[in-house]
DNA sequence: TGTACATCAGTGAACGCGCGTTCACTGATGTAC
DNA sequence: TGTACATCAGTGAACGCGCGTTCACTGATGTAC
């Protein structure tokens, strides 16, 4: 009751952060209105003081985290890298941990909204779809790197949608089977973490194919 | 209302192919029993003949969805193929394709349930992850073949692995991605199938790596 | 083979419940003078 | 700077609706004798 205009906005990003989760976890249709006010902290009615309907909290939910993913990205690449270590190496080995696959809420947007993308409004997949097209160009950019002098742009860019693809692919596999077998989840994990060190000439050998 | 036992089990049958096109389509929380009875030809109170629950019921589609995408990859697989054909390449490139990538209610079922397993029983979960194993164990032999003699085990089931997470991935992004973006959608089906003949040297330059 | 009865897949209405959404109301915040 | 009033984020109850599930009933199928 009675409220700043101040706080009414950092309640609103509460209930985006609170949604995202629940989403992530439950999907879309899978909880309710009631559950996430009440998990960002306030009752039902305060709803629509914030948002027109479920879908467009779904699509600032999509903005939001794409939008967070890519400044993660961003980051965890700037991130100092110690001698004979390597950004790209980094990245991959992260996004096939079993840490980060066991991370549903807090983990890669990508991986965790895919699926229900599809299914959500226009507005949404909007977001979505411009979210991944930077981060695939930070990833062809830091492939670029990783082969090198001489890289072509469009195959960078090639190997770049491939590198994710694979990444996204094994995750959201990894977390379908992992719950009826676990080992069965670890190792579509490590197929993939040991396939793409190989094709990406991050296992040592390095430099070009 | 009166109905032969054989009747009945067909009747079962319609049922559990209707809910799985709707499945599919809609995710399991976004279509009611009513209309999946309704699309199968029958009233909602009879659902409870066949089924003890909506659980039950994804199970069951969950079961014979594994099995027939299992009974198709053998036959596709088993087909005759012409002179300079590849059995992998047909596979990689009817599966990275864009009518199959459109078809979401008959598509590969692993691409299309993937995302919503994690949030089934257990019952689903374990069919899933059964089923998941005979295809790659089907997937192992092909390219254990595809590498020619001295192929290793280990190493053959390892890149089916990855081989089947990045079209899996590749195929499920594109769905997402095609709504908003469809030139970026294709892009994306098209960047594997292009990586991933090179990496199984399918791309006419054959033999090993 | 015929007859009597049990079975059970089907219908259609109803159950309680939680959904997304609306609304009247509250009261501190923000604004106009 | 103080006062009067509009704004609007919050509450909590209610709306109609469709959900998953239950139930009494029907009548052809299947079974026992």
């Amino acid at each position: 009751m009675g409220v700043s205009k101040q706080q009414a906005a950092e309640n609103r990003k509460a209930i985006i952060a609170a949604s995202e989760k629940l989403f992530r976890e439950h999907g879309i249709d899978g909880v309710g209105l009631s559950a996430l006010m009440k998990a960002a902290g306030f009752t039902q009615g305060g709803f629509y003081n914030h948002f027109e309907s479920k879908e467009a909290l779904a699509a600032a939910v999509v903005a939001n985290a794409m939008d967070k993913a890519n400044r993660n990205l961003k980051e965890a690449i700037d991130a100092p890298i110690g001698r004979g270590g390597n950004r790209l190496k980094r990245q991959l080995d992260f996004y096939l941990s079993g840490s980060h696959c066991g991370d549903i809420e807090r983990g890669c947007a990508v991986a965790g909204l895919t699926a229900d993308v599809r299914r959500l409004g226009p507005e949404a997949q909007s977001h979505f779809a411009s979210g991944f097209e930077t981060m695939i160009d930070t990833l062809t950019a830091l492939i670029a790197e990783q082969r090198g002098v001489g890289a072509e742009h469009d195959e960078a860019r090639r190997e770049a949608l491939a590198f994710y693809s694979e990444m996204v692919g094994a995750l959201i596999l990894s977390r379908a089977i992992g719950g009826a077998n676990p080992a069965l989840g670890e190792e579509i994990l490590e197929a993939s973490r040991r396939t793409l060190l190989r094709n990406f000439a991050l296992d040592g050998r390095r430099g070009k194919r």
